[in-house]
DNA sequence: TATGAATGAGTCTTCATTCAT
DNA sequence: CATGAATGAAGACTCATTCAT
């Protein structure tokens, strides 16, 4: 009643949603999103069921409130890469380490997204969400590109764009297993080596 | 005295196997393994529910004979693709063509393979024959990278398999919305043209 | 058509007969009813699923077929042991041999009969079957303990009757771990001498 | 602020897996374990069919629990039985007694126990429970003929024990047809009558 | 707010039986 | 007479969701 208790629900409140998209992104990423139980996210996150349905509108919303969360922190981690240099390899260089980083960082998040990037099966609104987040990436990479000297910098993006999701997706399959370090570098330096060079004046 | 003869039950048998495995492929790679229940395949494909049990072990058997159909249809299209000249150049850009060309006429095929390849919730086995196959088809394109004179053939090969896997992917997700075969015209070039020319000699 | 051909069909009716009963007996006996499935009946068989239905009424009927037999089997050779001497203790004694061989020879049946005998989901026709022919055991054996000298030979027989069929159940349930052999001869010894001598002159 | 108590939770999954056993027990005897579906044994119990499942593992695991239950009711009875005298006439006819009143008492629990007893198709856990259960009672029993004189006392045991299996499958087969009370009384005559008298001094 | 008992629709799977040939 | 493909009803089991407290 007293203003107090209300601060202390709302950080109650905080708490168990964390606690229940901490478990439920594990769960979803590494047993997929239909062999989850909303059961076992409950047990995980040391709550009840009933709980969950307080926070988040059925299993469904769970998963959009997860992917929501996954797309921002992106963004923002993509927002930080492109301002730190004003030199095209150095941003290059800065936003793929800086992706890399994030990807190894966040593998749960990122799993769970590229899962669910091509599973028809998932809910339209999901994929609503994940589709023009992927093409804005790409946008944010054109510029670079073209003062690299790139004749076709859409494409380029596009490519790059697509290699680096083969590459997350061989890693995300293979684990340590995929030597994910070497591709980057290796994909780094072909990028800026094999750009028309002449252009740097 | 006229029981019906081996030959027929044998034809009623392929008819039938046939058209679960089709029914079943579309609606998994559509749909997604989980979320479609063997009702639907049967009533897709004009037979009881019962009948699939005669003819594959369970929904698990019926994913695992359609994953090794594709597997086996993929081989043979890759190693006709590496018999047809001698040029690493034209090797590669028939191999290239070749992919593309085989992904887009088996749209299902490859959209559930990829969809599998990194679902955590597909069964163990699916994934043992999904991997290796990845590898054998980066192993192939190594020697032809290497007579294109590449430093590093190895990581180009796996780079080139990533990037086909992004394609493939983006082109999955998107449908015809996304330029597939501008995105194989550039890759194609690209890799030609960024090989270290002069070892051609 | 011709009278051979006929005689022929009979020959090959009786053996197929004989096989599924065969065949189903021992699956009935070992697996249980319930768990033995007509197409397994078959397959041990030899014949198609088919052709079963062509000879009994399905499954049911060839339970029951099966346990007519063993009834009409049984009858047999209980009379057999009646005839053999005038002697009660002769008579008992050459009974219960009988008896215990044709349950160890025809372990199957017997298995198959004594746990029909008390499963109610077993269809009403084969209780009303089992029931009055193990009556009719018990009421043959009457005349042979009054010779002995037992006061209450009915109660007597009862009781015989009843030991019979636990150590058979022993028997069944053990198989040789159980003294079957011994306990034969300490049931016979004991009704012998416990019967009330003087009678015997 | 006010969800249930504990101990509200407690007496209610108290209730329902009480519900879900009785009801199960009596099906179980009356119709057969493989005959009764989970669906009538809901509605017997007033339940849905979900909530068995919350409570036991499947519908063996139902069964199981149903066994483990009687058998602890069983050997507290046997328990009891044993220690009411010390004349060995008195611990034999108190024992049977005993027996008889609770396989009287408790049909519903000695039906399915028997019916288990050798049923081939029913678990093998179930089987490893039921045996030695059955041995220890005959241990039990052994001591008691020895006092009475019996030079052999463990057949005489196995025997009684056979007996009264066999007698009560009579009166679970024939119902309240069979004269179980007359039996009784008899068997305990007989037992103490041919016991070799003199040892009584 | 928080709990977990209860529900029931939906799923996979089995199998006795039918039937065209 | 003989076959085995095909059927479909029935059963065990899962799990997202609701609700009384």
């Amino acid at each position: 009643m007293s203003p107090k208790s209300k601060e202390q629900f709302k950080v109650m409140r905080q708490q168990s949603m964390a606690a229940i998209k901490e478990a439920a992104l594990e769960l979803f990423a590494e047993r997929g999103y239909a062999h989850t139980s909303i059961a076992r996210i409950a047990k995980e996150a040391g709550i009840s069921k009933g709980l969950m349905y307080n926070y988040f509108d059925g299993k469904e919303g769970l998963l959009r409130a997860i992917v929501e969360d996954a797309i921002e922190e992106g963004q923002q981690l993509m927002d930080e890469g492109l301002h730190t240099s004003e030199k095209p390899e150095e941003q290059l260089t800065n936003l793929l380490n800086l992706t890399f980083k994030t990807v190894k960082d966040n593998l749960h998040y990122w799993k769970l997204i590229t899962s669910l990037a091509f599973q028809q099966d998932v809910f339209e609104g999901i994929q609503d969400i994940i589709g023009p987040q992927t093409m804005e990436n790409v946008m944010a990479i054109i510029p670079i590109l073209e003062k690299l000297g790139y004749e076709d910098p859409e494409k380029e993006a596009m490519l790059l764009g697509a290699s680096l999701d083969g590459i997350m997706i061989a890693y995300m399959s293979l684990g340590d297993a995929y030597p994910i370090d070497d591709m980057k570098e290796y994909l780094i330096n072909q990028i800026i080596q094999k750009a028309p060079a002449k252009n740097n004046k």
